[in-house]
DNA sequence: GTATTTGCAAATGATTTGCAGTGCT
DNA sequence: AGCACTGCAAATCATTTGCAAATAC
């Protein structure tokens, strides 16, 4: 709570109960869309509105608070800001894990003629769980 | 032309007049998003409709003939299939420019338990003409 | 106390659907 | 000829907006 509440105040928003509700479900799912947010923040909340969730994830999302993770066919899913980082996800159960880049991936991504600011990096395979159903 | 009718007959698709030019679209963008491929398309064949090139595209995804790519807070682009590479994308003029994945790059991406079958790659930044105006 | 934020309902925008007619193979 | 595809209009779904009341600081 208390750290969601600083989350917002250093990033120049103000602390409401409905955006930290939405922080902490996020947080809590660690990669989730909007509609699922709703879900999760109306059971404590059963008036905050899906057009507040709208106007917040925008806001939030333009202080640097949280970050958007567009999906190939769905909704996008958003993340709390966090150090770069790739994402493994799973095509059989949708997970999604966080994983740190190594120094070599960034090596091995210095391209020429091109001034590099920031990356994205999905990779899409079975995650340990599935591959063992398999 | 030709070359699109042969490109759907062998992903098991029909080749009709829409089907072609809106690959014709795509192609010459490189990548191109829905609403700009109807501007293209509607030129040449002004009663094609929006609802067709939707249709389309979800088919012609299905069939592997064309791939999405999600974009950031706006609409998602789409390309033709081809190899794995990854994308440029300039931030200041928003083209996006394919490249080689190299196999130092793959090697980087072996993740322990994690079986990876594809990834999607976007680097964003400022590409060679943007750097040179700054 | 003041400016921002919220929640509602309405407006807009994006995408999908149903169906009669048309065109590919 | 037969089935798949198209175009239109209507339906649905997603997102944004306007505004009065509520809340953060």
């Amino acid at each position: 709570m208390t750290n969601y509440i600083s989350l917002l105040k250093e990033n120049d928003l103000k602390a409401t109960i409905q955006r930290t509700s939405i922080l902490a479900s996020i947080d809590d799912a660690g990669h989730i869309n909007i509609d699922d947010i709703y879900d999760n923040v109306k059971k404590q909340y059963p008036t905050l509105s899906l057009a507040t969730i709208y106007k917040n994830i925008i806001v939030m999302q333009e202080n640097n608070v949280i970050v958007e993770v567009p999906m190939n066919g769905e909704k996008s899913k958003y993340e709390l800001k966090k150090d770069e980082h790739m994402h493994l996800i799973c095509q059989e159960c949708g997970h999604i894990k966080d994983t740190k880049i190594t120094s070599e991936t960034k090596e091995a991504l210095i391209i020429e003629n091109f001034q590099l600011k920031s990356s994205q990096i999905n990779l899409f395979g079975l995650c340990e769980k599935c591959q063992s159903k398999a």
